[in-house]
DNA sequence: AAAATATTTAAGTATTTGCTTAAATACGTA
DNA sequence: TACGTATTTAAGCAAATACTTAAATATTTT
């Protein structure tokens, strides 16, 4: 891929796409640990687990295979990514494994969870 | 798939289990709307976009190729889904067209952009 | 130590995604 | 009308994703 610029409009301000290009560079890392989150998030099951693990505070594997009703390696699965991304932690009691978001969580977290709202409004 | 309740530790709390169905039930669109939101903004180039236009408020694809340093029909195809999306709207100006992000945007779009940060802290 | 339960991991597979290249469309100008 | 530029669309393909089933781990109970 070549570094040149390609647009030839006599509009197109280099000097303002020579400055994006300075911006996105000084966000790169914040630009791809936030897009890691939010494609985290970006699945429908994953944000239900999220968003359960916000409501109810801790839930195991188990619990949530029933609640979505999906096969519980399809939930462990999609917990281990969820995992891996530092957004939640396991507590074990026996043989269970209670997982629960992690303290520090972002404030896009608490974003979502607060644009989640039920269809209808409780008078 | 069944839709019995597997889990068989004692302290399953059923009632809990069935609550949080009934409230997924309820924010099943909510829910749907959101991932698919999140889903957009979880690819680096996509947010990247994103970032840009509400940084320099309208660009055309040809710019975004530019900065990007990525080909126009990739570009264009990811301004498509983000347009698809309801999130961009076009302005034509002779061939060029500009995108802009939509006025109405999200809560969750507002606090993502609000949590991209340069690397280095100017003091 | 063997059996049962909770969970994870691995292997296989269909679908989706994100690019590439080539062709089509839209608009302005010679 | 023909040509050049901006953009989109289409077709093709490699890689990533999200499930399935089967096997492996971990822990408790018998």
């Amino acid at each position: 891929m070549k570094l040149e610029i390609t647009c030839t409009r006599a509009e197109a301000n280099h000097k303002q796409l020579l400055n994006c290009m300075s911006t996105l560079n000084s966000m790169d890392v914040s630009l791809e640990k936030t897009s890691k989150l939010l494609s985290i998030a970006g699945n429908e099951v994953r944000l239900k687990i999220l968003f359960l693990l916000n409501m109810e505070n801790e839930l195991c594997p188990c619990d949530l295979a029933d609640i979505l009703k999906m096969s519980v390696p399809a939930i462990s699965q999609h917990i281990r990514k969820i995992k891996d991304a530092g957004i939640i932690t396991a507590r074990r009691e026996g043989q269970t494994l209670y997982y629960s978001l992690n303290e520090d969580k972002t404030d896009i977290l608490n974003s979502i969870f607060k644009s989640i709202k039920p269809k209808i409004k409780i008078a």
